[in-house]
This record gives structure tokens, sequence and C-alpha cells, in this order.
DNA sequence: TGCGGATATGTCATATCTGACATATACTGT
DNA sequence: ACAGTATATGTCAGATATGACATATCCGCA
């Protein structure tokens, strides 16, 4: 393939590489929704292995019971630094949070 | 330990069970600022071992130039979400961002 | 049945984050 | 020196996330 070409291709936005070398946007959007719900979950755990109430969490990490919920409901408007910090606040370690990392659209490999 | 006891420390905001079980609020944010640290790190080689110039990754992702430069700057006006948008939009897989979850306050055990 | 603790849901003013834009700087090849 | 490409920095209006509050629901337990 010619070069020009190459950047005309690049320009319009299309794949040159490998197929499905990147995700789409959507896809996207779905990895990190799945990487939130699996570290939302990660967050109950943690929460429940050392017996905090919503109210103890909250109040370690700044935050209100209200706020608590939301996250553990997977509210819409909860953003991924907010359930990190939870799960900080938790007391969950670095292992933990590795782990709780999963989607199905993001592989492994 | 009387449990009213237990109840007026707690209250207070005391760390009752295992000395050190739970970070502070500023260890907490530390916390949270080397993990993106180390995240905006793999994130800058997954984008240069693909070869995306940031105008590639923003586009991509829906974002701009300029962001990128933040991300990969540590601005402060980046959020967790953002970069593993970022991330993702890299083409960095599952294995690749566990790994960069990494911080000297948030032990590994 | 009623009480107390825990969790859930809705709303909102304010705080924070975002893409876009302008512009600057850095580096390369010619 | 200049053009082209990549990256950095500052600003800002609009979008999104936040804690706080009120209130509701759920669940033992006396």
């Amino acid at each position: 393939m010619s070069s020009s070409k190459l950047k005309r291709l690049k320009a319009a936005g299309w794949k040159v590489g490998t197929t499905r070398e990147f995700l789409g946007l959507q896809e996207q959007e779905s990895a990190l929704v799945e990487v939130k719900l699996s570290l939302i979950d990660a967050l109950k755990k943690s929460r429940q292995k050392r017996r905090l109430s919503q109210v103890d969490l909250a109040q370690r990490m700044g935050s209100s019971q209200s706020r608590i919920a939301k996250i553990e409901a997977g509210d819409a408007s909860v953003s991924l630094d907010l359930i990190v910090r939870a799960l900080i606040a938790a007391g969950a370690t670095q292992q933990v949070i590795r782990k709780a990392i999963t989607s199905r659209v993001l592989l492994a490999a």
C-alpha cells in the first residue's frame, strides 16, 4: 500500500493495521463499564469483610452514606476515581484491586 | 473494651481495630495519585508501542490532543476515568492495566 | 407492632472535569 | 532558514460528578 493512500485512510479514521487491533468507541465504553462493575463488586466485598457500614466508609473517605449507596448500586453518576477512593478507604490492597479489574471486552492478552 | 467506649471512639474517628488497619485521608489521596501516575506511565508506553500520535489517540477516543498531553503530563485536572479510557483506546490489555496499578502506600499484601 | 440500624432513592447547589481552541515549543529533514 | 509534524500550555463555557439533605425501604429483634 502506498504511503499517500495510507495517509488518506488514516485521515478518514480507518483502522489501517491488523483487523480488530483497536476497539470502537462503543466497545471502549463497555470495557470501562465492566471494569467499574468489577471494582464495585470488590468494594462491596471489602467493605463487608471489614464489617464497615456505609456510614463508616463514608466517614473514612469524607463522603456521605447516600453516595456510597450510589457507588454500590452502580449509579451512572459515579466516577472511577470515587470507586477507587472507596476501595482504598475500605482497606483493599493492591492485589485485590488488580484482581478485580475484569472485562469481557478488554481481553487479558 | 466496652461496647459504648468503642462506639465513642469510632464516632470520634479513631481507628479501633488493628493499628494501621486503615489509611488516613492524606494517605488515601497519595495512594490514588500513585495509582494514577503508574497508569499514566503505562499509557505513554502503550501509545508509543502502537506508534500512535497524541492526535491519533485523541481521535480514537473522541478527545483532543491537548487533553492527551495533559493526561500524560499528570495534570491535576485529569480523572482516573479519562486515564483508563485512554489506556483502553491505546489498546492496552487487561494484564497491562492490572500490572500498572502500583503504589508504595497501597501495599500489595 | 414498633424501634433502631442499615441501605436505597431523589434532588440540588456547587465543585470539578472536559473538549475545543489558540498558541507556544521542540524536533527533523531539506 | 523554513516547512511539517509532534507535543505542551493556558483558557473557558458547558458538561458531569459531588456531598449533603430529606425521605423511603428493608430487616432483625423485643
